[in-house]
DNA sequence: ACTTTTTATTTACATTTGCTTAACACACAT
DNA sequence: ATGTGTGTTAAGCAAATGTAAATAAAAAGT
């Protein structure tokens, strides 16, 4: 078990969303801190040094992916888990979104019974990825998988499964980071590689056969964005 | 049972750190030494010749990672364990150090209960390697073959398989580790050397060769990556 | 030293596998 | 309705590997 609460920084400029939200997950036993402003953000993010920030995108002066770049640029905060919250119809936002490094994002209107399992849900990642099931570098285990780099093969319910290179890398990707929305571009730069350019549908092939192989609900599709692990 | 303590090098720019894990070292008897910074490790390394040394990645001037290849480079280094210190939740393209030749990795916060377990299970691990498998140096038995290293002959079901020396040297590599993914350039690197220059068919052909002696089950293609033994 | 035998590598092609594409279906929002 | 983005399928293509036979190199025998 944890000896401390975990820490969240909550970034909006509308006080009644910061109560709202605070209220929220103080009774799911988080420790809640607010800032107003991207500036105001950065100095209590550096005083609290929370374990979640969770950013409005539309903030007047430094909207919130300036300020999450500007967060990753801190070495403290390069491995803090950063969600954005957005208004549904944002797209072009949120696809700028993601590729300053957010992990996910929420969207308003917020209901709070979905505010609340969305971030217990990253804090459960979360957890596991600090915890001891890492024991062995070569093998990445994310729920009811186990992703073996040195055999090159997935064990679902002790049973092996063996995946092509491709699917393998793509797989690998998402579940390096179980929770995180992975783009579109994100995950060709990855797998692909920079200079190689490969048609639309070439991802979705590919997150098809790997359904076909593990199940239809561990690999989410985020509309507009790309792709993540979730379990 | 082992006459001495096993010796641990601990490394990391934050005194602190250092402190900390060495007072949960030194309750599970090992015998700790610290270094500030990589020079000051390759240093105290030469001198108390540890048994593991832990790396941290991040460390002003030469970071874990060049500290870790230079190490390697000293031939008093081959084959002393060592394991990273990293910032959780990096992901796995920051963590190529892997390919300098570490070990293990340990995530940032540390956790003494998470730290203690697994140096033990490393050690257990250093254990193993050492007594059992070289003591036996001169033959491996891998599910239902036995490799003498010593005759340099081959036995299957009793039955007795002489190979020529590349032959031979090839499947010896791909059974020392069952079930691990070679691929072509650590099968090159390794039974060929690293200067000899072979045509692109070569592997091939002497896999086919010992597939014919030895049964097309055992050697597996990856396709892409390479081969590996497995049973 | 020369021949023979064995082992290693290359060549040229066959085969297999996996990757990508194209065409269309579907879902959802405007 | 129309547009945008993703799902699905099958087919063609390309890359990686398999294979046999020829050649080269090394070892062994005479």
């Amino acid at each position: 078990m944890r000896e401390n609460k975990y820490k969240i920084l909550l970034v909006d400029d509308e006080p009644d969303i910061l109560e709202f939200m605070e209220y929220n997950l103080r009774k799911e036993n988080y420790e809640v801190h607010k800032a107003v402003n991207g500036k105001d953000a950065i100095v209590k993010a550096k005083k609290v040094q929370p374990d979640l920030i969770v950013l409005d995108i539309m903030m007047p002066e430094m909207d919130g992916i300036e300020t999450c770049r500007m967060l990753r640029d801190l070495p403290d905060f390069k491995n803090t888990m950063i969600t954005f919250l957005t208004a549904r119809n944002e797209d072009y936002s949120q696809i700028a979104g993601f590729e300053v490094g957010a992990d996910d994002y929420i969207t308003k209107p917020i209901k709070p019974r979905v505010l609340v399992s969305r971030i217990n849900a990253l804090f459960r990642r979360y957890a596991m990825n600090s915890s001891e099931i890492y024991s062995n570098l070569s093998s990445i285990i994310v729920g009811d998988l186990k992703i073996d780099r040195e055999q090159y093969i997935i064990i679902k319910n002790e049973e092996r499964i063996d995946l092509p290179k491709k699917e393998f890398e793509l797989l690998a990707l998402l579940a390096s980071k179980a929770g995180k929305v992975f783009t579109r571009d994100e995950i060709l730069e990855s797998v692909w590689g920079s200079e190689v350019v490969v048609g639309d549908r070439t991802i979705d092939v590919h997150i098809r056969k790997i359904r076909e192989k593990i199940g239809e609900e561990s690999i989410k599709t985020v509309k507009g964005i790309g792709y993540k692990y979730d379990f």
